[in-house]
DNA sequence: TGGAATGTTGGAAC
DNA sequence: CGTTCCAACATTCC
């Protein structure tokens, strides 16, 4: 269910909730004093990454949904919610299988708002100057890193590289500039052509990468391996073995590793 | 139908 | 004490 474009569907939801009091407040979270909540007014909705952010008068309450969490506005379903908010006029919110916890601190001392890809601070020469701290770090964990790219999950990870045709071990330090500028300007703007597919409930029919057991620019097999630090599903397109090697710049450790049609290794 | 997956965390191990 | 690794969690789909 959710990477960033999700969690801003979300967001967008329940602004109408924004002014309501909560008349009831229970579920299955053990990290959340539900007496805590009660009576409370929220005063707004916000979201940092993949992070659903409930604003109380005096603390904040955040809702991971991980990989599989999934939520009920006004409705519930045959389970037992993590959290539940109950509200005037029969109108709730139901919150499944997630991480629920409360935060005290201002968002601002919390959340880097620069770094999450689809909030209006978000700033891109910071995430170039991120980048080049990390030379060591793969293109594939580059953008799986919340705090560089908050809200970028798996599928973007892989729908970006694949656009900009960048093989996703590739390290940072091995890019050259105009192709990590183009990685940070792909990851948001693939965010966005996220947001607008979910909307019209298309994404998937736009996967290029993602799943795919082929190529769709030349129809040969796509590769499908577990990389990076967080060994998560990575689809790229990689016939490297019907190429001449084309990387003489990289001298890196895997120097066997070549160069291949659609995607350039760094 | 068992295995895998849009993700993170917390604790063990070193 | 820092880091790295891995189990755990939870639900839906193929």
């Amino acid at each position: 269910m959710p990477e960033g474009p999700s969690i801003v569907l979300l967001k967008e939801e329940l602004q109408s909730f924004i002014g309501k009091r909560v008349t009831t407040a229970t579920g299955s979270s053990q990290k959340v004093d539900f007496k805590k909540i009660r009576g409370n007014k929220i005063v707004d909705i916000k979201s940092w990454g993949k992070h659903l952010l409930i604003c109380f008068p005096d603390f904040t309450l955040k809702i991971h949904l991980l990989m599989f969490g999934t939520y009920r506005i006004n409705e519930r379903k045959d389970a037992v919610p993590r959290l539940s908010l109950k509200f005037s006029k029969n109108s709730g919110l139901n919150f499944y299988s997630c991480a629920v916890s409360t935060l005290l601190r201002p968002l601002d001392e919390i959340y880097d708002w620069s770094a999450d890809v689809m909030n209006k601070k978000w700033n891109a020469k910071a995430a170039l100057q991120k980048l080049k701290k990390h030379p060591d770090l793969l293109a594939c964990d580059a953008l799986l890193n919340q705090e560089i790219f908050s809200g970028v999950g798996n599928i973007i990870k892989n729908e970006v590289l694949f656009r900009i045709k960048v093989h996703p071990e590739s390290l940072l330090g091995q890019l050259p500039e105009p192709k990590r500028k183009e990685l940070i300007k792909e990851a948001v703007a693939y965010s966005y052509q996220f947001l607008k597919w979910k909307r019209e409930f298309t994404l998937k029919k736009h996967w290029l990468a993602h799943t795919k057991k082929k190529c769709p620019r030349d129809h040969i097999p796509l590769q499908k391996e577990y990389l990076g630090k967080t060994n998560r599903q990575t689809f790229f397109c990689n016939i490297s073995e019907a190429l001449p090697v084309r990387n003489s710049c990289y001298t890196g450790m895997r120097t066997s590793y070549v160069t291949m049609s659609e995607y350039t290794f760094f």
